[in-house]
DNA sequence: GCTTGGCACTCGCTGGTTGGGAGTGCTAAC
DNA sequence: GTTAGCACTCCCAACCAGCGAGTGCCAAGC
């Protein structure tokens, strides 16, 4: 976000919008500055170049484009491609076979979990010929439905959690003493009737109150459930906790093409951790969401946008994909395609 | 493997040999083709340029090495380089400090099976500056330690398979009717009691010998135990069979800086079969094996060599870990740090 | 016979120059 | 407000020359 005021849209006459419109829509194509003859004849008004330039002029002084150097055509500014998604974007419908072809791949193969989510960020990115991302469910915000325990050698317990998302997660516990099988079901039989069906993020906040006000309380057994049910709540910080897919798209893009940007992004993508925060962002927002990597302050974003939505399980958002690719990006084309990923993912996540 | 017929040492003269050697270390050094004079400086026998030149015609003539243009200085061929790995190279031990850097890292942090990989992956990127790749211990060759089974809703029961990797296996059965826990608990009593401690492999075949044997037979619950089990260990082509670190340190090195190469390879690091199968081939070696790419066939790998050691728990080769890089690369330094992660990788995961 | 200095030659790389093309801004006329 | 005309700017590709590094070969020396 640069110092300069945003341009509300009453300041640009129509026409220029127009042109803007049609410029950036060229841009997008062709990747190069677009000269005033082209734009005289793609815009459809029938106007000459030299009238497109003076239009040029005036969007240059408002900072909606801009040009490399004198004697080269237009380019649109990162200001002039925030104008155009927020009022100029016209998003056309997905194709009927598009549609069905992300069905089939996520309701139709019989994938679970972890691997569903993996198929939808390989079908954005294979659709979009970009990069794509999902996040996992986020964990406080899927349901609770099963736990397990199962005794280990050596004072170690391994704890089985099931949640409403599909997923399975294990754990290995280090406890201070064995415990027998029997024990350990009653464990668990205790923590599922009392949080079978209930938020992660609940039953977290439950665990850990009880666990303190039973602390010094006579039903040992309770106590140890709990303290095992801590453990696993606790601690699910997952390590992984984004999956992408077809990260290789993006070095055919010319602008990311300094190998020294493409290895931040790259780094930034098995690290994972910025993009997990930057898509979390997006969580809370309704629907497709477009960002612009420079208004960030990540500055390995520069010359790439995120194309995002959230998708739900059960009416609640669990998680956010989208897709990255360079700024110069289709999003008539790649906004239909987030939105109805999206919806069909969680669709067949709930179907789990 | 060119047309041309090996070239035995025999042929070449110990001093041809000794400049052979000086060249290629510098090269390795500086990746630059190697003049006369430098070299004649730099191998330490007091010669002139000029007899240097003479040496390098005989040594070109060989195919050892080669000029990629009048003017320039000699490049070691992928012939020089087979040479040089096999006969001419000295093997430094790795320091200390380095030894105990790994020992703590793998040993020391209390991390689990599948994460001790990735920090054994990480690891040897770190060091050496190039990518690190751990094979997943085969499932065959891991040995089976504890079965269990629990009833999920709508006729699915969830398998958890724990191996003396330490890894811990997760499948969704759907199976024909509901169970109830008591069955499931009597059918994992039954396999866990047949099969602790043997090779996943043997179990395997017992398993589907057994299935064939008593499928005609009276007792119903051992063969859906059987059944169950069948449907764990046969399908146990997991999706992932390797975990790959620093991809980005490729990007650093010159000789793969074409776009299109690194593309390729990248694209082979996610997709990770043919890697995969490149690997396994290093399974039954001894020690540490070093490959380089143009002798494959894999074209994906030219530029490149891998430097592989298997790793085993309790006396079997369970996984491949190695190094990808440059061809180019400091061998000297790379072999013992790939051996050494190795030996103290396979003692991490014995401890588990 | 191996080694060496000398010498002509090759080739890639760098930097400067040049011409053409694309596109602009400005101005004056419509 | 629109347009044609025109001078101007700037990038780019091509060409050229000069240099430096390094070679191959030859003839002389040990």
């Amino acid at each position: 976000m640069s110092g300069k005021p945003p341009v509300s849209e009453s300041v640009v006459s129509e026409r220029a919008q127009r042109f803007l419109k049609a410029l950036i829509e060229r841009y997008i194509r062709e990747g190069q500055p677009i000269g005033s003859r082209t734009l005289a004849k793609d815009a459809g008004l029938d106007l000459s170049p030299a009238t497109v330039r003076n239009v040029m002029a005036d969007l240059e002084d408002l900072g909606l484009v801009a040009s490399p150097h004198t004697s080269a055509g237009r380019i649109p500014t990162i200001t002039g491609f925030r104008m155009f998604i927020d009022s100029l974007l016209t998003v056309e419908d997905l194709k009927e076979r598009e549609i069905s072809q992300i069905r089939s791949e996520l309701l139709g193969g019989g994938s679970a979990g972890p691997q569903l989510l993996a198929s939808a960020s390989r079908l954005l990115s294979g659709i979009t010929h970009m990069a794509g991302v999902v996040t996992l469910p986020r964990h406080e915000r899927t349901t609770f439905r099963q736990i397990e325990f199962l005794p280990l050698s050596d004072r170690r317990v391994l704890a089985i959690l099931v949640t409403n998302a599909g997923e399975v997660h294990n754990r290995i516990l280090h406890t201070h003493r064995d415990f027998d099988r029997a024990e350990l079901d009653q464990a668990a039989n205790f923590l599922n009737r009392s949080f079978a069906g209930q938020d992660m993020e609940a039953v977290r906040e439950r665990v850990l109150k009880e666990l303190d006000d039973t602390r010094a309380n006579f039903d040992q057994r309770m106590s140890q459930a709990l303290e095992m049910a801590g453990q696993v709540v606790s601690v699910s910080e997952e390590k992984e906790d984004c999956v992408i897919a077809g990260q290789t798209n993006l070095m055919e893009f010319a602008e990311l093409a300094s190998l020294d940007q493409l290895r931040k992004l790259f780094d930034a993508f098995t690290e994972k951790r910025e993009i997990l925060h930057l898509l979390d962002q997006f969580q809370h927002a309704d629907g497709v969401q477009i960002f612009i990597g420079e208004e960030s302050g990540y500055q390995l974003l520069n010359g790439c946008s995120v194309v995002t939505a959230p998708y739900q399980v059960n009416e609640k958002v669990v998680g956010v994909l989208g897709v990255i690719g360079p700024t110069r990006m289709d999003y008539q084309r790649v906004i239909p395609v987030v939105d109805i990923t999206a919806k069909i993912l969680g669709a067949a996540l709930k179907k789990q």
